[in-house]
DNA sequence: GCCGTTTTCGGCCCGACTGTTTTCAGTCG
């Protein structure tokens, strides 16, 4: 079984305990275990009892109850409380409005089990006949009911950013003095968003009408004098908040979570005889404030060292900024230049020399031209004799463009079998190898595995290209020993690429840092397939800062020089 | 069910908004 399928029966405990009604705390530690082990860099399927004890928030029983479920498949538990409940009961609790306590009356008093019960119930009007159900409820039933398929579903970062970045700009138009800013997954920079989260300091409650009022609004859900929420075409949900200034700080931190980080962030408040909440960090005897206008001051006084946004995910920040050993995180700035892009020699839409002139306008001190080999047909990939002209032609720009070194390089197929897609003295007459995995996706895990490190045994390879093939809310991951991949990587000296697309970012937040770990290099490559592509560079880089990256951990942080000292092929250990 | 710089027992983050209420429970983030 693998983390997300595990993941899965633990979340499903915790419906079905919250359904009962069980203890909170016991439910919060059966969801807060599901979250820990989804995002888990290794199979926790092959961990024993001792060594799930180590993953924080996981005890005693909980390792157990993962043991069973890793050696049987199925968790007796977990059964045990399916049959006590018709299965498709769960599907209730993910309707707007709808949590526990109602779908446990709607099935106590109704025997409302399945979303078709509760639709004719809702419209013969008996669901106000429930005790704490009136009209108005029984409607918002009905429009979740109707809205589910909607409501489904994350964002991409950079449509989110896109979508906050424009309702900023809006509220900007009609608050000029007032601050606004995106916090939330938005802001710790998550490869997928649920919603967008916006912090207003120092405005009033008409704010509230403005933001409802924004043309993409198609439903408002709730509006306070300092909370709206609001759902907007695309099914995006959006949330504003308003607070003081003096609590601006204390708000950002609230709001910016995640969850799991702030509940530890306040805990170790409590601990040190202090209350935390949105408005400021407050003495818990006297209610005297402590901190809030900025969030360096609540830290601080929690005595630890400011979280940046993106490390705030409980995996080990807290201890990190009480010991002062939080990294220093890479930033866009450090880049010097970009090592996977494509041009109209295969796949892409702008050609040799309009990539290589917008490169030079962003400031890159080099480029890698990296289009596919021929196994790519599709994509018209290049073949030993075009991979080699096209060769000469990148070369031949180099000193046109003031500053910039062109790398004449190429995208390399992995073969199902794990060879390369062209010959080895090609690749040896070229600059610059990122080999990839494009096809047979669907190999199983040691197959696939095989296949990579087959791969990379070739020594012209320099780089492994988006090594899971993920595509974000699409394709899951190729089935892969990651951890073996890295191993071998270290082993070779081949760099593991953070693709930039936003659609891959792969690496994800959590591999890069195993890689990072691991102590193999990285690279941060945008994979342009056109000249507007080539700036998103930034995506990368917040997922690696996710992972924990720092300057020196990514090769394309290097000089031009430095950079093909540290490359793979001219490396002594070859 | 987890966890320990006060604890191996007794705690466990906190507040806004809504709807159905005459003082609060449920949901959400």
């Amino acid at each position: 079984m693998d983390n997300k399928s595990i993941a899965q029966v633990l979340a499903q405990i915790a419906d079905l305990l919250e359904i009962k009604g069980e203890n909170a705390f016991k439910i919060r530690a059966y969801r807060s275990a599901a979250e820990v082990v989804a995002t888990w860099p290794d199979p926790v399927a092959r961990m024993d009892a001792q060594q799930l004890r180590t993953i924080p928030g996981i005890g005693k029983d909980l390792a157990a109850k993962i043991r069973e479920l890793a050696e049987t498949g199925v968790s007796p538990y977990h059964q045990q409380l399916l049959a006590e409940f018709p299965p498709t009961i769960l599907d209730l609790l993910r309707l707007q409005g709808v949590g526990p306590k109602t779908v446990a009356t709607l099935y106590s008093t109704l025997r409302i089990s399945t979303i078709e019960d509760l639709a004719a119930a809702a419209k013969a009007g008996r669901l106000r006949s429930i005790r704490g159900i009136g009209a108005k409820k029984e409607a918002q039933i009905l429009k979740a009911i109707e809205e589910r398929a909607k409501d489904q579903g994350r964002h991409l970062l950079t449509e989110t950013a896109a979508t906050a970045a424009d309702l900023v700009s809006y509220l900007q138009s009609h608050a000029p003095d007032v601050e606004f800013m995106p916090v939330g997954s938005l802001r710790r920079g998550c490869e997928t968003c649920g919603d967008i989260d916006i912090v207003a300091v120092g405005g009033d409650q008409t704010l509230m009408d403005v933001f409802v009022g924004h043309p993409k609004v198609e439903q408002v859900l709730g509006q306070g004098s300092t909370k709206s929420s609001v759902k907007l075409a695309g099914s995006y949900q959006a949330d504003l908040r308003l607070v003081p200034r003096e609590s601006r700080g204390a708000a950002m931190q609230y709001f910016t979570g995640s969850k799991a980080h702030n509940i530890i962030v306040r805990d170790r408040a409590m601990q040190r005889g202090f209350k935390l909440n949105e408005y400021g960090l407050f003495k818990s005897d006297t209610d005297e404030k402590v901190a809030g206008e900025t969030e360096e001051g609540i830290y601080q006084a929690l005595g630890m060292a400011w979280v940046e946004p993106e490390l705030r995910e409980h995996r080990g920040e807290i201890e990190a900024a009480v010991a002062g050993t939080l990294p220093t995180l890479i930033t866009v700035g450090d880049l010097r230049g970009d090592l996977h892009m494509h041009t109209t020699a295969s796949d892409g839409k702008d050609d040799l020399e309009s990539m290589a002139a917008a490169a030079h306008r962003l400031g890159h001190q080099y480029i890698a031209i990296t289009d596919h080999s021929k196994a790519l047909a599709m994509a018209n990939g290049l073949d030993e004799k075009r991979a080699l002209e096209h060769a000469a032609r990148i070369r031949a720009l180099n000193g046109r463009y003031n500053g910039l070194t062109l790398l004449a390089g190429i995208e390399c197929d992995i073969l199902p079998d794990g060879r390369l897609d062209l010959a080895d003295d090609c690749l040896a007459q070229l600059d610059f190898v990122v080999a990839s995995v494009h096809s047979n996706l669907s190999q199983d895990r040691q197959q696939m595995t095989d296949r990579i490190l087959r791969a990379l045994e070739c020594p012209w390879v320099d780089v492994l290209g988006h090594p899971t093939a993920r595509r974000l809310l699409k394709r899951d991951p190729i089935q892969v020993d990651l951890p073996a991949v890295i191993a071998a990587a270290k082993e070779h000296g081949v760099a593991l690429e953070i693709n930039c697309q936003p659609e891959r970012l792969d690496l994800s937040d959590v591999n890069a840092r195993l890689a990072r770990d691991r102590g193999v290099p990285l690279v941060i490559s945008t994979d342009a397939h056109s000249v507007a592509a080539l700036a998103r560079l930034r995506w990368g880089v917040q997922t690696a800062r996710r992972g924990w990256v720092r300057p020196a951990d990514v090769l394309n942080t290097l000089g031009v020089d430095a950079l093909r000292a540290r490359l793979r092929r001219h490396r002594k250990t070859r």
